[in-house]
RNA sequence: GCACCCGUAGCUCAGUUGGAUAGAGCGUCUGACUACGAAUCAGAAGGUCGCACGUUCGAGUCGUGCCGGGUGCACCA
């Protein structure tokens, strides 16, 4: 990964010449505005707002800042100044400096810069060394937690937009420089694991060994989490007398409670065929999300919450007055968080309940407890041991209670310094407890380090539903989405339709490569699948909901995932067969005119960037050189959409230049004008894999 | 009742912390392949940015009030 970091110190400049960065000269042309804003006019700007114009004609960067300095004047002096005569006046200013090849005043009092292409050319895709490798445990650490699916079955398309958006903000933060710990949150004491538990003992009389049989027994196309799939869907049933909509039997609930009290209690038969489940389907899961990239550094399980810090966490809570015992009314016997921002009523109780007048937790106090040892503000740490290795050989880790168990040589997990946890936006209103319950037991950690990274649900067109085998009722069809349900066994399974995706996205391949070994075909099939689905899932906002249909999300057309990786591969295709040492000599060309060689060399590179092909040009290397910035801003909005938009916008622009007969490279005979389109191409094509490989997508060799 | 989210082209959605002529994809129509790879490209049609006030030099973006849709407000997770 080479991307400049924006932040902290500045990037390096290469010796012996005066190549200019982007991101450096910005700065610059910033400061030149506000220091000559001071001069001139006595104003001072704290901050000097630039933005990309909207047309390549109207210039490279422009400051729309006369129009804020003529309110101040006149605030100051009572003096109505006229925007474009301010403009004018700053304009002189910002020509001088060094790589601005002309500045024009536009529209009511924009300042428009133009820069000296053929010179910044070099210093555009100069890209900065990538940041100080991870062991640097100084830096403060960002926690991302994402996927945490309930590990009583298999994971659906509804679970993969949480692991799609966490792990590409965690792939975007990295890519920014920062430290991040990616943790994967095991619920294996809760309620929906209590339920397949019930099925798997009540409704098929299974002991542990049984349960192991049928595992040992089960074939690869209907692995242990689909069983599960299955059978938890047969439990909802089950509890509704076998009409999926009647109400649920309390007599037959009753199996629920005293499962989920075995489970929570621990060390007893129940709760260890709830372990060999909860692992099993968690492995699965594991090897779900491997296929599409995505890996945690560690798996922290809700058991050794319970056991082990809760007790810790409870007694903080205490001292330091967030909670207290509740001795009369609606929550008597309760330990209780006040939320006085909550209008209470007869209704809906202000309080949130934390611990149970029966003296268990609930999931928030769970949470809390969980949150606040990620902060480093529980002042113990779990026993940590290897749970498996991914693929790559770097080992996940998982907590468990046994001292006997832990590993020596676990990595400092926990005490980082901001916490982003990847939870469904259904869930605002206990995320916010949590963090009101953080800040009230650790006010110098405050509110601002947990941040809730919420998402809208995966709902299902009902076409999908129905071609999911589901009878709609008259009410549902008239709805614009079906929800998935877990307890209906409604979804589209992750391996199902990653399966799908690849058998497509195979015939597409061996249709265009026939002559390619099977090997081959499919891992390029994989890549384009991973390309499809990521893509699909990332294109949208956080917020809206994503109605899902089959045609959409398979498509390989248009905004997607393959459009994307098709622009990169057609420019490698072009590296494969230019001869060699053209790339060299493209690169000592450009670098010659960005350290001010002149000549006829020189000129003739210049033009490359004249008229309206050349307008294009340029527009396809500026666009390339803000991937950056784009990281950037996806990283502070939390926003990871925005990278693939840019992405895709990237892609886009290449295809335009691609596709103009003037911009055949192959053919092109004029040396400094080839020598310009492969730089730029090159260029261009890195920034496209680098821009995919932070989206978790990698550019196959053929598609 | 209270809180949060959403309303932009026929459909699905973007819109860079208030900026220039509101953009994509899909769909529709018209064109371009013995290919630096057509999973592509060029072009056309398509919008009172839910409505009304307000703030501002400037509003899709900010404020207030309506209208319409969604979600949440457990001793469930």
């Amino acid at each position: 990964m080479t991307i400049a970091r924006l932040s902290g110190r500045p990037p390096r400049r290469v010796k012996g010449t005066t190549t200019l960065n982007l991101i450096e000269l910005q700065q610059s042309l910033r400061e030149r505005v506000r220091s000559a804003a001071a001069a001139r006019f006595g104003v001072e700007l704290e901050q000097v707002p630039s933005e990309v114009p909207p047309r390549i004609e109207l210039g490279d960067l422009a400051f729309p800042v006369a129009f804020e300095m003529a309110k101040r004047i006149k605030q100051a002096t009572g003096e109505k100044r006229n925007p474009r005569a301010i403009a004018e006046e700053l304009r002189a200013e910002l020509e001088s400096a060094e790589g601005v090849a002309r500045v024009e005043v536009a529209g009511a009092g924009y300042l428009n810069l133009f820069y000296d292409r053929a010179r910044l050319l070099a210093g555009l895709s100069q890209t900065a060394p990538a940041d100080a490798p991870a062991g640097d445990d100084a830096r403060p650490k960002r926690m991302v937690e994402h996927t945490s699916v309930n590990p009583n079955k298999a994971a659906h398309i509804g679970h993969l937009r949480n692991s799609v958006i966490g792990d590409t903000f965690v792939r975007i933060l990295r890519a920014t420089g920062e430290r991040v710990e990616v943790h994967n949150y095991i619920d294996n004491t809760g309620v929906q694991v209590a339920d397949v538990v019930v099925g798997f003992i009540h409704l098929e009389g299974m002991s542990l060994a049984g349960v192991r049989a049928l595992d040992a027994s089960l074939k690869e196309d209907y692995p242990f989490d689909y069983y599960c799939w299955d059978l938890y869907a047969r439990v909802g049933l089950f509890y509704r007398g076998g009409d999926p909509d009647a109400k649920e039997d309390p007599e037959r609930l009753k199996l629920r409670v005293e499962t989920l009290h075995a489970l929570e209690e621990g060390g007893n038969p129940t709760a260890e065929l709830a372990d060999y489940v909860a692992t099993r389907v968690v492995h699965c899961q594991l090897d779900t999300m491997a296929r599409l990239g995505i890996r945690y550094d560690l798996l922290p399980r809700e058991s050794e919450v319970l056991h082990f810090l809760w007790s810790h966490a409870f007694e903080r809570m205490k001292e330091s007055g967030a909670i207290h015992f509740q001795t009369g009314g609606k929550n008597s016997g309760c330990w209780v968080m006040p939320m006085e921002t909550h209008e209470g009523s007869d209704e809906f109780e202000a309080d949130k309940v934390i611990v149970r007048s029966n003296g268990t937790i609930t999931y928030t106090g769970k949470d809390i407890a969980y949150q606040l040892w990620k902060l480093g503000q529980v002042d113990l740490n779990f026993y940590f041991k290897p749970f498996r290795a991914d693929a790559d050989g770097r080992a996940v880790w998982t907590t468990t209670s046994d001292p006997a168990q832990a590993a020596g040589h676990a990595p400092h997990f926990g005490r980082g310094s901001t916490v982003y946890n990847v939870i469904d936006a259904r869930q605002a209103y206990p995320q916010e407890v949590v963090k009101r319950g953080v800040a009230a037991v650790a006010p110098q950690v405050g509110e601002n380090s947990s941040v809730h990274l919420s998402y809208g649900m995966v709902t299902l067109s009902p076409a999908a539903a129905e071609e999911l085998g589901l009878e709609l009722s008259a009410e549902e069809k008239t709805r614009p989405f079906v929800e998935m349900s877990g307890r209906r066994g409604l979804g589209v399974k992750a391996d199902d339709f990653i399966d799908t995706l690849e058998a497509n996205a195979l015939r597409e391949v061996r249709e265009r490569h026939p002559d390619v070994p099977l090997e081959g075909q499919q891992r390029s099939a994989h890549s384009l699948a991973v390309g499809a689905l990521r893509y699909f899932l990332m294109k949208w906002t956080r917020n809206s909901v994503i109605v899902f249909d089959f045609k959409e999300a398979l498509s390989t057309k248009g905004e997607a995932g393959p459009y994307c990786q098709y622009a990169a591969v057609r420019a490698n295709s072009i590296f494969r067969k230019l001869p060699d040492g053209e790339m060299e000599t493209a690169q000592r060309l450009v670098a010659g005119v960005a350290a001010g060689e002149s000549g006829e060399a020189a000129e003739r590179v210049r033009r490359v960037f004249d008229g309206e092909v050349g307008g294009e040009i340029w527009a396809l290397v500026t666009l390339a050189a803000r991937l950056p910035e784009v990281l950037a801003q996806a990283a502070s909005f939390a926003e990871p959409s925005h990278l693939a938009k840019y992405t895709f916008q990237l892609a886009q622009a290449f295809n335009f230049f691609y596709n103009r007969d003037e911009n055949r490279i192959l053919e092109e005979s004029d040396a400094p004008r080839r020598a310009v389109l492969v730089y730029v191409t090159d260029f261009v094509r890195r920034q496209l894999t680098d821009a995919l490989a932070t989206l978790g997508i990698e550019v196959p060799e053929r598609m």
